[in-house]
DNA sequence: TCATTAAGTATGC
DNA sequence: GCATACTTAATGA
């Protein structure tokens, strides 16, 4: 015990807090509790912008619990979600890409809590904490995949599938099991959906509603459940075409 | 194959 | 009751 004055006061964060996160996991429970001193912990209202799109890079962050959408505004001033981000994961790294400021928004899509550390603290955890770096680059680099992959639906594949590749993509890395399949564990309106696939929302609609009658999807206001995966992956396009 | 327009219902503070 | 979420049909590029 050294230091009763760091920013994170109150007893929630206990060093168990961190081993669950990846970029955290090969570390000794003492240089955890170095970490969660320098740590700021900070809830976030559902639809809060964490940081956004711009601003100087001043911290960086990891998700203790929640989810957060990544969104870019276009030049004709339409929002993009480039991506979703677990619980678990680090996101405003803008430092780990050399950039100096963020390069986009980060919003709350849920009720969420974050840990932050200050920027400049950025190359001495790469430094002194093992694995840090390389977990890092694992996840930027999952990340870069992801986003190029989407630019090559967008590209190339129908409405239909890109809505089916991107509800896949969710269920991956965020689904639950519940009793009739597998849920988005976060609310997700037609509207997001288009945002993610550049579809019109009702064309989204029209879509989801078509599915639903084919058993393939049910869903409530915000929420999806994918009952019958198989049929969306044959639909995403993404196996080889009989 | 889709976006657009337009007009509707359902849901929740 | 008002905003938000969602649905549907018609039309046309």
């Amino acid at each position: 015990m050294k230091n009763n004055r760091h920013p994170a006061r109150h007893g929630l964060l206990d060093e168990s807090l961190l081993t669950q996160m990846p970029p955290f996991a090969m570390l000794r429970t003492d240089q955890i509790r170095e970490i969660l001193d320098l740590a700021t912990s900070r809830r976030y209202e559902a639809g809060v912008a964490v940081f956004e799109e711009g601003f100087d890079a001043e911290r960086f962050y990891v998700l203790l619990d929640g989810h957060i959408r990544v969104v870019r505004i276009s030049e004709q001033g339409e929002r993009i979600i480039a991506l979703h981000i677990p619980s678990g994961q680090l996101f405003g790294i803008a430092a780990a890409l050399g950039h100096t400021t963020y390069p986009a928004t980060a919003i709350a899509a849920v009720e969420s809590v974050a840990l932050s550390w200050p920027m400049h603290l950025w190359p001495d955890f790469v430094a002194r904490y093992d694995g840090f770096a390389t977990q890092t680059y694992k996840t930027v680099g999952h990340r870069i995949e992801e986003m190029s992959s989407r630019m090559l639906e967008l590209a190339t594949q129908q409405v239909e599938q890109r809505i089916a590749c991107a509800i896949l993509r969710m269920i991956n890395q965020s689904g639950r099991k519940v009793d009739n399949g597998i849920k988005i564990d976060f609310p997700i309106t037609r509207q997001n959906l288009s945002e993610m696939t550049g579809a019109t929302l009702h064309t989204v609609s029209r879509t989801l509603s078509a599915w639903e009658r084919d058993g393939i999807i049910e869903s409530q206001r915000k929420h999806i459940t994918v009952c019958d995966p198989h049929k969306l992956v044959i639909l995403s396009g993404t196996l080889a075409p009989t």
